[in-house]
DNA sequence: CCATTAATTCAACAATAGTAGAAATATGGA
DNA sequence: TCCATATTTCTACTATTGTTGAATTAATGG
């Protein structure tokens, strides 16, 4: 199943410090070089789990001269949390209320921004 | 890190079976016995899969007769998804907004019912 | 075409996780 | 107390995962 593949792409610590980095970085993204070097990963390494992070289709890559930049793949991470909300909202408002209340209140959110209660 | 605890406790084929069973079995929870009768998983197995939700918070248990009775922890779920979304929204609505959509628009979220666009 | 830089692949290894049989613990009832 | 039921713990084994050194592939500039 492609939820558990992204899941256990997450579970790992550097990997999700990866991931964070990517995400913070931009649709742009980074050159694997430096990931490594700001991650303090050796490249082997580093590449096998961006690897993971790809095959999971959380990150995409191109190559740009030498370097080949990787970026955020943002609709399947929002997948994946959609995934979890509505597997997990089936009659129960108890996770997703808190969670449609963070969405909206989400900085990075901007409809309904009128509406605050 | 707890977040990497949880993702990993659901990065994993039954185990994230026995937590979407756990979830529809409500706040009234399952004893261990049905569930591997459900999913198809023996006991010991399925205990330590268990242990692991456990935890990770992910599911809470109590004795009942000889039965021990296991709930999916709501909370937890719902910690771990505000989680991954702020982390992930910093900046980058194209993550947030989707999910916002989907939490407001989920079937069980009962909060601003009559907005429908 | 050679040297340099950037990243990946390969191979080997250590550590971790998943599974299951067998034994142990806990509860309830005759 | 003894037995049956419910679940866990212990132990061993297999499979998967994460890491690293060494070799390899790709691009650029002289």
């Amino acid at each position: 199943m492609t939820a558990i593949k992204r899941l256990s792409a997450l579970a790992q610590e550097s990997r999700l410090e990866v991931f964070r980095l990517l995400v913070k970085a931009g649709p742009n993204g980074m050159a694997a070089g430096e990931i490594a070097r700001v991650l303090g990963i050796t490249p082997n390494t580093l590449s096998a789990q961006l690897n993971v992070l790809a095959n999971a289709d959380l990150a995409t890559n191109r190559r740009e001269g030498r370097s080949i930049i990787y970026a955020a793949n943002y609709d399947a991470m929002s997948g994946l949390l959609i995934y979890l909300m509505e597997d997990c909202c089936q009659g129960h408002p108890e996770v997703c209320a808190p969670l449609a209340q963070a969405a909206t209140r989400a900085a990075c959110c901007d409809q309904t921004e009128g509406a605050l209660s």
